[in-house]
DNA sequence: GTCTTCACG
DNA sequence: ACGTACGTGAAGACT
């Protein structure tokens, strides 16, 4: 017994199935990467699977094959290759060749042919042989020694479907060899083998389990049932012959192959890890057992010990002009990484004579002399450091965001590969899940690396971020916007909003006595008890036990989505309930338990707002979410009424009125546009006026609710479809409205055409102030991601205008509050809206304040109006 | 971890 | 024919 086992993977075809089965991916870079994952995810579990000893990929190649000079039109009407797959074809090679598996190619054969010859060879030397491919025509080469596997992807899982001979005979009825005659007889559109026309799979299938091969049908061609089959039979005879010859999978191709070279080695060398890394495959990492590739740079980090040591330390620090920062925190300040020069990277911590309050003495010392001092995580580090002088806090995070803000994160790892071209572990990597503390104690060199590169990365790239800021024109952005704003966005954390604990418990009761009236008379309606949570059970209980109508489907069952449910309100008591039930358990589970859980000892919720998530430079507000309170049903909105000001301050809420549309006309220039926004104080209905040509006073509510509707599809990148949706009228109908509407205000459509016009120029898209989106669905084959890509080039210069604008309100209403020693505080933003919690005696003073820094924040052609209320709670204050 | 739903601008 | 309105974050169910 011979226990030597060899996989021979259908390279191309692997990587088919994978492109089109899995959903698109794309690494940092931008690269497309679903094939490759997807291969490799078969590659990895066949392996798991089948402890083979030996391995071989093989691919086709693009020169024409013998089957082209036998039937010029051979594979003829295939369609190129999407350019997103094409990509990953010489990506999945280097992946390979870094994993040392072989990969056999040769010109005049296809894929399909090596296969056959290896898999011939192998079973002859003694070999189990596995072969891999998405496509049924290798069923041909199955045997008792053979198998065929066959991975299909169901819901995302891998599945994989094997025959050996017998496997063919049972789901085919016909043996391997004759699988051919199958295909000859019937064809192949995907290769353009022509068949026999007028026999399919069925009929084809009965000759051949009966005749053995087209021959011998051929011979007893007078037998042959129906009649069709037999006349198409006898007139595509010859046809049908040569459809056998381009179906044979060759084995006796000429190539030199040697089973020694497919001998399985160490697949997660330092190489593929790297690739593994480029590639942003997460998932396979733990796979790597090797020791993390040293660094160059690794050997110039320290840990200084000793009182003198440390202080040498600094005051070389002291001369130099650039510095990375790095504080490191557990509880309390544990310690600081810091690097000034290739070789001048160290890690100080917090013990004996050096103090806490000495390490941010020294640091902030460096501060004030040198000429740039870099962080990647700047907000972080103002607990321990004030401003220095204009200009010198850099944050390299914020600066890549900007460079390209559709990245998932900026550590320190990421800012490395992009632009230091330096692939080095993550914190993860390193140390796991451990606190820095423990990391400290157990694994000290691990540590060391960890956080010496932070302040290392912080420090080397720096320059080169500031370099392609200036090229890229956002320097004044990052500037004068970006950073001043890193302090703003920190005081409004650090002062938090004032919550009433005790009215936000009493809110949660009152709701939770109505959910469980509702789940009674719900469970009653439906005739028995199910979750109702449960979209599954839900969809079940409406769709199957009420027999309610059902519209839409989402991927896994029935949609009950708000808007389905809503047009089926009537049919049905249960379905009123339903939303009520939904959105009383909303409120109380996100916002009345999930605020209770924020509340710190101060009585305040401190949340985060993070600067460098959003695609279009809006900011985002997490832990918890203080942008999307409730307010548009009154319900909700009674939320707001436990967001209240400390004694002694009123709350001032003050938004922009449609800055969207603002900017709009601002970038459009629309003469019309302009005008009627300079003196309009409805929007929506002077819109509604101009484009149905009514007299502003004659506009009907209906006709207002359609031009606001359209208003909110102009900005959103109009579709007919979009608008179509949003208003429940017909595509043809939105068609209308758009039409109209552009025939209104040319100077919109023109903008919104240039707008997808240049980004598919070059790429991306730019707002007023310089902010850049790439926008890479614009190259899409793919008409639905081409068309988000164009929907994305017209929202994005107006969304993010708008955001750039309340960034530049925010820094300078925080700076005047500051700069007159005002006890009033920025404590949200909502988008458009700033909150400011004033004192009693400072509230004329930031009433102007707000007003004059939030309609002075951009020289628009139209005004910026700002809508202001004040109150006792956030309630009371919209 | 992914999907569905729903809260906001 | 394809199948979407733009930008977010959190909770609960399910795998």
């Amino acid at each position: 017994m011979n226990d030597k086992k060899i996989v021979l993977i259908d390279g191309n075809s692997i990587l088919n199935r994978a492109f089109y089965g899995l959903p698109d991916l794309t690494n940092s870079e931008g690269l497309h990467t679903n094939a490759v994952f997807g291969f490799l995810s078969i590659l990895f579990k066949v392996l798991d699977e089948e402890h083979a000893d030996h391995l071989t990929v093989a691919f086709d190649r693009k020169e024409p094959t013998f089957r082209h000079e036998m039937f010029g039109d051979y594979k003829g009407t295939r369609k190129e290759m999407p350019e997103e797959l094409k990509e990953q074809v010489p990506v999945m090679k280097e992946v390979l060749k870094s994993m040392n598996v072989p990969v056999i190619e040769k010109a005049g054969y296809e894929a399909d042919d090596l296969i056959g010859t290896m898999a011939k060879r192998a079973e002859e030397e003694g070999y189990q042989v596995s072969v891999v491919s998405g496509d049924r025509d290798l069923l041909q080469l199955a045997t008792d020694k053979v198998k065929i596997r066959i991975p299909k992807t169901k819901k995302g899982r891998t599945e994989v479907e094997d025959y050996y001979a017998k496997d063919v005979l049972e789901a085919y009825q016909v043996s391997p060899v004759q699988i051919i005659e199958l295909k000859a007889l019937m064809g192949d559109q995907s290769d353009n083998i022509p068949g026999v026309p007028g026999i399919g799979e069925k009929t084809a299938t009965r000759i051949i389990a009966e005749y053995g091969s087209i021959e011998n049908a051929f011979g007893n061609v007078a037998d042959i049932k129906p009649n069709k089959a037999r006349e198409s039979l006898q007139n595509h005879y010859d046809m049908a012959q040569m459809s056998k010859k381009l179906a044979t999978i060759k084995t006796d191709c000429e190539i030199d192959y040697d089973f020694q070279e497919a001998e399985i080695g160490n697949l997660f060398t330092e190489e593929a890890y790297r690739q593994f890394k480029r590639l942003d495959f997460k998932n396979f990492m733990s796979r790597f057992e090797v020791e993390i590739p040293a660094n160059r740079v690794e050997g110039y980090f320290h840990k200084i010990t000793g009182f003198n040591e440390v202080e040498e330390l600094f005051a070389k620090a002291l001369e130099a002009e650039t510095a990375g920062f790095q504080f490191v925190e557990q509880g309390e300040l544990f310690g600081a990484a810091i690097a000034f020069g290739d070789k001048d990277i160290c890690f100080v911590q917090a013990q004996g004579f050096v103090t806490k309050e000495y390490i941010i003495d020294k640091i902030q010392k460096i501060l004030d002399t040198v000429k740039r001092a870099s962080f990647i995580n700047l907000k972080e580090a103002l607990i321990y450091i004030s401003p220095a002088n204009e200009g010198t806090l850099f944050d390299a995070g914020i600066a890549a965001y900007l460079l390209n803000p559709l990245k998932n994160s900026y550590e320190y790892e990421d800012l490395a590969k992009e632009y230091l071209s330096l692939l080095i572990p993550s914190r993860q990597d390193m140390l796991g899940k451990l606190s820095y503390e423990k990391a400290e104690e157990e694994k000290p060199e691990a540590f060391l690396n960890c956080v010496c590169y932070m302040a290392y990365v912080a420090y080397a790239a720096a320059g080169i971020l500031e370099e392609k800021l200036k090229e890229t024109g956002m320097e004044s952005l990052f500037r004068t916007v970006e950073m001043p704003l890193v302090q703003a966005i920190y005081d409004m954390e650090t002062a938090g909003i004032r919550v009433d604990k005790e009215q936000l418990k009493e809110y949660g009761d009152a709701l939770q006595v109505r959910i469980e009236e509702l789940e009674k008379e719900i469970y009653e309606a439906a005739g028995e008890q199910f979750n109702i949570n449960s979209p599954k059970q839900l969809g079940e209980i409406l769709f199957e036990r009420l027999k309610l109508p059902h519209a839409k489907k989402t991927k896994t069952g029935y949609s009950t989505a708000a808007d389905v449910l809503e047009k089926l309100a009537s049919e049905h008591s249960i379905v009123p309930m339903i939303l009520e039930y939904r959105q009383i358990t909303k409120l109380k589970s996100t916002y009345a338990d999930g605020l209770a859980n924020y509340i710190s000892e101060d009585g305040r919720i401190h949340g985060k707002f993070n600067q460098t998530i959003t695609a279009t430079g809006r900011i985002s507000s997490t832990e918890p979410n203080l942008q999307n309170i409730p307010i548009k049903m009154e319900l909700g909105r009674l939320i707001r009424k436990v967001f209240i000001p400390e004694q002694d301050y009123v709350m001032v809420d003050a938004d922009y009125s449609q800055i969207e549309l603002r900017v709009l006309a601002h970038l459009s220039n629309d003469e019309r546009l302009i005008k009627a926004y300079s003196d309009a104080k409805d929007i929506h209905r002077i819109t509604a006026s101009q484009v149905f040509h009514t007299p502003l006073d004659e506009v009907t509510p209906l006709q207002r609710s359609n031009a606001k509707a359209v208003n909110f599809g102009i900005v959103y990148g109009i579709s007919s479809f979009g608008l179509s949706q949003g208003l429940s009228i017909s595509r043809k109908e939105a068609g209308e409205y758009i039409n109209q509407y552009f025939e209104t205000y040319p100077g919109v459509k023109k903008f919104l055409d240039e707008a997808v016009e240049n980004a598919k120029e070059t790429g991306y898209v730019t707002t007023i102030f310089g902010r850049r989106r790439p926008v890479p669905e614009l190259k899409s084959s793919n008409f639905v991601q081409r068309s988000f890509g164009e929907r994305v080039a017209m929202n994005s210069p107006i969304q993010g205008a708008a955001a750039d604008i309340i960034k530049i309100a925010m820094v300078n209403v925080n700076k005047k509050i500051k700069e007159r020693k005002l006890k009033s505080r920025l404590i949200l933003q909502v988008h458009d809206e700033l909150l400011v919690e004033a004192h009693k005696d400072e509230v004329d003073q930031v009433r102007e304040i707000l007003l004059s820094e939030m309609s002075g924040a951009a020289d628009l052609a139209v005004p910026l109006e700002i809508d202001m209320h004040t109150g006792d709670s956030w309630y009371e204050a919209k």
